[in-house]
DNA sequence: CGGGGGCTTGAGGCCACTCAACGATAGTGG
DNA sequence: CCACTATCGTTGAGTGGCCTCAAGCCCCCG
């Protein structure tokens, strides 16, 4: 469900935040709203009329094709923007992948801004060249790579990202894996398997998804640079 | 800043090309060179000192695995911008398809123009926004769909994008189309072979890459959309 | 005419997918 | 507290779609 929280005219920590990314000096106001694991935040098509920063747990934002396969784009993490889309609809749907905290801004105040302000449109255009950086490397992922090199891929890719921890906490199943990467959920958990009989990675409990990563050199050699 | 000195003036149909891309207001002198077919334009990892707009010709932009595997990531056709990274060195590698022409920019003008002018800052944006865009289809389709869509939907997208006659002309050979759709030239072959034979695509002369689009409506569901 | 590149087609193989069974875990309600 | 259930993950067996390898044709270009 929706729950609202307190909406301060302007959050200090969201502007240190967005300062980070890029996106500072624009005096906006934001909200923050609280997902459900599972919950759509906004649906493909739909009208764009925000923006979003994580500011806790993780969403996936993907496609689906009529019969119901799905691309997952993009994984979002505690303090990455998305939703921001330079179009006046959303061109994928995002859905909370566990109990997830968002803050929002209206698009339309960030748009009136960048038009005057030369700092905040030099700042969108760093995050949409971010994010095309991100697809431009994933299509060489999804048309060239085997299975084992994107899992090895995308371990590296979550261990850059999430917290600088020795195990990886991953939010998303198996199946949310699979979908990013372009595979079916038992070549991934086979892939998984594979790395952990090579001592290349350790699970951490029984959950499954605190993987420890003990070799990450190995780990690098087997994802193919381009 | 304008000077009309050793540099030649501004060209009056480049000037109108980038208007219809969204990039006019900047007073940008543009130099026009001339590739062979197959030499390379700018290596992944070079220096972007230049923007490109194709004059008449096409180009290939991809990038490599370290044993060889290519992923081509787009197709830029005539009137297209390519070559704008936003960041110091080239993400791609791009090369000439066949004979080809381009003007060229030089990057650091366009973004010291973009520094005090929003409407180009805003342009430029516009052009990331629709790179971001393709890259995001396009991992739709190399991650979820199969050799015979990706080959219907390569059609639709060329047909779409390549001056309106009622045969496609394509520039590129089969190994670039399968580069592209992350299938090999075999795939390619076949799939097109398939669609020959169910009526839905001709072709024209001996050359084979002289296509004509005989069922559109047929070749738009074989392509699921999203 | 010979050589080479581009394209097609066939035969066979393999990697990832499909289908299925099973165990473990977490959440639910009695 | 303990079934009960649903979800998640792993693993195995078998299939299939695409890849690999190969041959051959056509066209272009010397």
């Amino acid at each position: 469900m929706l729950s609202r929280s307190s909406t301060p005219p302007v959050n200090a920590s969201y502007i240190r935040a967005l300062s980070a990314a890029g996106v500072l000096h624009a005096r906006l106001a934001a909200t923050e709203f609280n997902y459900r694991k599972g919950v759509e935040i906004y649906g493909e098509k739909e009208p764009a009329d925000y923006v979003y920063q994580v500011t806790s747990g993780a969403v996936r934002t993907y496609k689906l094709l009529s019969d119901g396969r799905r691309q997952i784009g993009a994984f979002h993490l505690v303090g990455d923007i998305f939703g921001l889309e330079n179009s006046d609809v959303h061109r994928f749907t995002a859905e909370a992948i566990v109990d997830t905290a968002l803050r929002l801004v209206k698009r339309r105040s960030l748009e009136s801004v960048a038009e005057y302000d030369v700092l905040v449109a030099n700042n969108l255009l760093g995050l949409t060249t971010n994010n095309l950086r991100h697809a431009e490397d994933h299509m060489l992922l999804l048309g060239r790579k085997t299975a084992l090199e994107r899992v090895a891929a995308f371990l590296l890719e979550m261990d850059s990202r999430l917290k600088p921890t020795d195990t990886l906490a991953l939010p998303m199943c198996r199946r949310d894996i699979a979908d990013y990467l372009g595979l079916t959920l038992e070549t991934v958990s086979r892939a998984l398997s594979n790395l952990h009989g090579r001592g290349i990675l350790g699970f951490l409990g029984p959950s499954q998804r605190q993987i420890v990563l003990l070799d990450r050199p190995q780990l690098a050699s087997l994802d193919l640079q381009n």
